[in-house]
DNA sequence: ATTCCTGCAAATCATTTGCATTACC
DNA sequence: GGTAATGCAAATGATTTGCAGGAAT
């Protein structure tokens, strides 16, 4: 009952949220658009504005339920927090995404802000390249 | 002489060009916005139009000249790419910053790009924080 | 002279916002 | 029933583009 989430974070369980939550747990392998999230939602016959998916992500990501990524070329996309911390690899031909954890870049990262003298909050990391072909 | 650069690059030798450059040159340690430079031109009393400012930073781009950053906040930043590969620290505060450069990190992200069968051709990264105030 | 470049204004794209209406508790 | 959320359309902000006139080789 996803609608718990909703109501921990304060926000009112409304048809909008609740189908958008719905959508990214079941794509919660991919990053998704608001552009994708609004089609997807007409495709399944739901009758909710482009506008209200903005709403809904940018409260998603204020509680802390989603995050937003740049990666390249216009539109932010998102994805689920509760996958946990992790950084991107995107293939700049075909723009797929792989996904990875590394403990020793994380260590480094911390050290550096320390150095510098931030307290940090976050931090993004993103390589691009082009995924090879995997000889079958 | 900048204008071979700008010749080497197979770009005609205009004055918004050269200009444009020039202030990159003598700005080499921030990070300028399309707007901020069109800003510097006409405090200079340069008549160069926003949208050549636009097309002469994506040439330059191209060109391998500068590099592109979008860090947080809607508009894009530029800097020079002769200052060498670096990654970024920004204070989320005040928009102050700060590069550095980490070697580990760096080797890490090739073993990584490796393992996920990619051909690497960039990366990007990006601390952000909250800068401590220096106790004087 | 020819081709590439520029400035301006209008166009585009992603995202946001005003406001009347509607849905939750 | 009252407040907060939604949908639509119009507004915004950054960046791009069409086109007529201008510069560089």
């Amino acid at each position: 009952m996803e609608a718990n989430d909703l109501k921990k974070a304060g926000l009112k369980v409304t048809l909008p949220r609740v189908r958008i939550l719905e959508l990214l747990e079941q794509h919660a392998d991919q990053h998704l658009s608001a552009e994708d999230i609004y089609r997807l939602l007409l495709d399944n016959e739901e009758d909710i504005g482009l506008a209200t998916v903005y709403r809904v992500l940018t409260q998603f990501e204020a509680a802390g339920i989603v995050c937003r990524h740049q990666f390249e070329g216009g539109k932010a996309v998102f994805e689920l927090i509760s996958k946990g911390e992790h950084d991107h690899i995107v293939c700049v031909k075909t723009g797929l995404v792989e996904e990875f954890h590394d403990p020793v870049i994380f260590e480094r990262i911390q050290k550096i802000a320390e150095e510098h003298e931030f307290e940090m909050t976050d931090h993004s990391l993103v390589i691009f390249g082009i995924k090879r072909k995997s000889k079958a």
